[in-house]
RNA sequence: CGGGGCGUAGUAUACCGGUAGUACGUCUGCUUUGGGAGCAGAUAGACCGAGUUCGAUUCUCGGCGCCCCGACCA
């Protein structure tokens, strides 16, 4: 798309009320809008992040069987009560509101209650099992202190599944194909490298859980992580027996802060239980479903890919999210000619599937390269005077700033590639 | 929820018990044009309410909002 086109524009300067990087950079770079504390809207470029981001998880949950739904952000109270978890007490995060004829409703924090309900209504053989669904969903959290710009907000997208299996070992299967499924995902965002398994506590549902936490300065936790393992503890389980059982020694690890990304635990039968999902066994026998729970926040995942990888320019988005594959730029100084050029550039782009951000604003080349820099497209095409008399195009990497200039037709291989 | 801090043009800031100055942005003009250009002109501001006072953006109280530390985080 034409940046002249673009409603957003970038600044010099972040508000004086956002400390976190991840915020700073991306108000700076028109990415997100900051509505109220905790609350922040998706611009063009954002969203476009964001939906690259939702689209990886979504092809790696398809793969391992994984069907997507949407259910309801108003949740009946009905279904909480009966697990006991309406009280405020027992998630003290709930918002609350109530119908104009009186009765109460519930913002979805999370969505095992609906969920179990609704399978329920579908699943009754050992026939039916096992089935994974999950959804990109919004979801409400009544925070005490929101913090640390988009990572801890108290409205966001989760992707949630949900697994019900027959059985422990069915589940179990599926749970460490999930955790596959997560690290693949993690590596594609680029952050692979410094995300890792955390064994963490199972809060109230069950004795253990797993994170795979990001390691970040910013972050929120702290793990004790075994860089030769390529495992890690979360410090709040961190204790003689869980070492033991992960057969490693305190020795080994080293103490780090980190961002949880994603999250997977077990939920046994706690929610089939309480809400009747149950199956009959081949021998016709009434047993509940066992499940599973798996979370990642795509917008949390957003905040910490810019926390990880940008520099003091601005954000470097790896290829896979970025908005658009190439920052296309003309260096035209009120030449016509090199106006021309470039347009003709982005035609050959677009005719060859690859679309363009394209810088045709008329403003000095300082301006365009330092919003690029902080806009953060890996790949960057320069159209200019030189690159003409040079009878090529330049190309340089956000990452290194190496330039080189080459031919139409090896820019849209390497842009391919 | 405990503690701390802060609310001044779109953004970042300054000064002041006598109605506010600078920079960036935006607009006009001229000059410039490969790393956020220069000159000239213009635009635009005290969170809300009450109190003290001749007079409050400034002081006091309350509200609202925002940030940080801690607690919390299904």
């Amino acid at each position: 798309m034409r940046q002249s086109q673009l409603f957003t524009k970038t600044r010099k300067l972040a508000p004086k009320d956002e400390v976190a990087k991840n915020a700073q950079l991306l108000i700076r770079a028109g990415f997100i809008h900051k509505e109220m504390a905790g609350a922040y809207s998706y611009l063009p470029l954002g969203l476009r992040v964001l939906t690259n981001i939702e689209n990886i998880i979504r092809e790696e949950m398809n793969a391992i069987g994984g069907q997507e739904i949407t259910m309801t952000a108003l949740q009946s109270p009905a279904l909480w009560k009966k697990s006991d978890r309406w009280r405020d007490d027992a998630i003290d995060v709930w918002f609350k509101t109530e119908l104009k004829s009186g009765g109460e409703l519930g913002l979805a924090t999370t969505h095992e209650e609906p969920l179990t309900a609704l399978m329920a209504e579908y699943i009754s053989s050992y026939k039916d099992l096992p089935k994974y669904v999950y959804q990109f969903q919004t979801k409400f959290r009544n925070e005490l202190r929101a913090k640390s710009g988009i990572m801890r907000t108290r409205e966001f997208v989760m992707k949630d599944l949900y697994s019900f299996s027959r059985s422990e070992e069915e589940f179990r299967t599926f749970y460490e194909q999930c955790a596959a499924a997560y690290v693949k995902i993690f590596k594609r965002v680029g952050i692979g490298q410094m995300t890792f398994r955390t064994f963490a506590s199972g809060g109230s549902f069950s004795k253990y859980s797993d994170e795979f936490q990001t390691l970040c300065d910013a972050g929120e936790d702290t793990v004790h992580l075994h860089r030769g393992k390529g495992i890690a503890v979360n410090k709040e389980v961190y204790t003689d027996e869980v070492l033991a059982d992960l057969g490693i020694k305190k020795e080994e690890l080293e103490e780090v802060k980190a961002i949880e990304v994603g999250n997977i635990f077990p939920l046994g039968t706690r929610f089939s239980d309480a809400l009747g999902l149950t199956f009959k066994d081949d021998k016709g026998t009434e047993q509940p479903v066992v499940m599973g729970s798996y979370g990642i926040g795509p917008g949390r995942l957003m905040g910490t890919i810019v926390e990880v990888l940008s520099d003091e320019k601005g954000i470097v988005w790896p290829k896979e999210i970025s908005p658009f594959p190439v920052h296309l730029i003309s260096v035209s100084s009120g030449n016509a000619d090199v106006v021309g050029e470039a347009d003709r550039i982005y035609e050959l782009l677009k005719e060859n599937g690859i679309e363009a951000l394209y810088d045709d604003r008329d403003i000095r080349a300082g301006e365009k390269f330092a919003d690029a820099d902080l806009i953060g497209i890996p790949t960057r095409l320069v159209v200019s005077e030189k690159t003409m008399t040079e009878g090529g195009v330049e190309v340089s990497g956000r990452q290194n700033g190496a330039t080189a200039i080459v031919s139409e037709n090896e820019v849209i291989e390497r842009i391919r590639n």
